[in-house]
DNA sequence: GTTTTTGCAAACTTTTTGCATGCGG
DNA sequence: CCGCATGCAAAAAGTTTGCAAAAAC
């Protein structure tokens, strides 16, 4: 598990602690948007006990830290995800099924035109896109 | 008032009807993101009696009508805004004061890459930029 | 007239907060 | 041991639903 190897040094770098609930929170979490809901679904199903405000703070604080990725589509859901190997990408949410498709782009030039249009600065953006999956075309 | 003009035909074509808080909602809508609660508020500031319920149902038929479109932030706030004369556009999010910024792009390019890489077929696509505002720099 | 829409009450979902107890370093 | 982190209870915030009364057409 190099993902892991690789997660828990920033914990103590910034001066947080490594505890049971974080480390099985960082088990389960998945490289796709998911909600602390199906999260704490997903460590009950393990036969883990946990508590969902602990889901919700430890996310939060992943969050803080740029391990996790916080996104939300169109529900009032917040949905998050390990950043972990697979790095900055963008998704297609299917708005028939549900589904979630992962898909890279090269936004360079959008940061460019924003750049050029307004002093904004630019720490972080979400791009999502919504629309119908292969099979449900 | 041709905004308003123009809008009311979109109600009757549809078999909906033109109705007092329809209208007033419609009224004070601005071109930026707002949520119900403050639209509520705008309503009462004016004057105007209104429940938070019809605004909610008022803004989700207006959305489902393409009249009106429906972004959330970071936060598990909805915020509608009139799509109006202004057109598509994406928006400067300030982190620090709340501010919003909007700002027109050219996203055929990224249509283009996700065309190339998938055969998910777009309907409508979201992006956010997050950051500071030249007042919070 | 009859069908849609509203307003009110209440429920529901998601997320946050307060505080005593527990665990990590 | 000291202090951050957890778990529990409860609250807050945002949104949705059911239903009788009102208003569009």
């Amino acid at each position: 598990m190099p993902v892991r190897a690789a997660q828990f040094p920033f914990l103590h770098e910034t001066g947080h602690r490594l505890t049971t609930p974080r480390r099985r929170i960082l088990d389960v979490l998945p490289a796709t948007p998911t909600s602390a809901q199906e999260l704490f679904g997903m460590l009950r199903r393990k036969g883990v006990k946990s508590d969902l405000v602990t889901v919700y703070r430890t996310l939060d604080l992943f969050t803080r830290l740029g391990l996790v990725q916080k996104t939300q589509f169109g529900d009032q859901t917040a949905r998050y995800e390990l950043v972990g190997a697979t790095g900055h990408h963008h998704h297609l949410v299917c708005e028939q099924c549900g589904s979630i498709e992962d898909v890279p782009l090269d936004e360079q030039m959008l940061l460019g035109q924003v750049g050029k249009k307004s002093k904004f600065q630019v720490t972080r953006h979400t791009l999502e896109f919504f629309g119908r999956c292969i099979k449900c075309q």
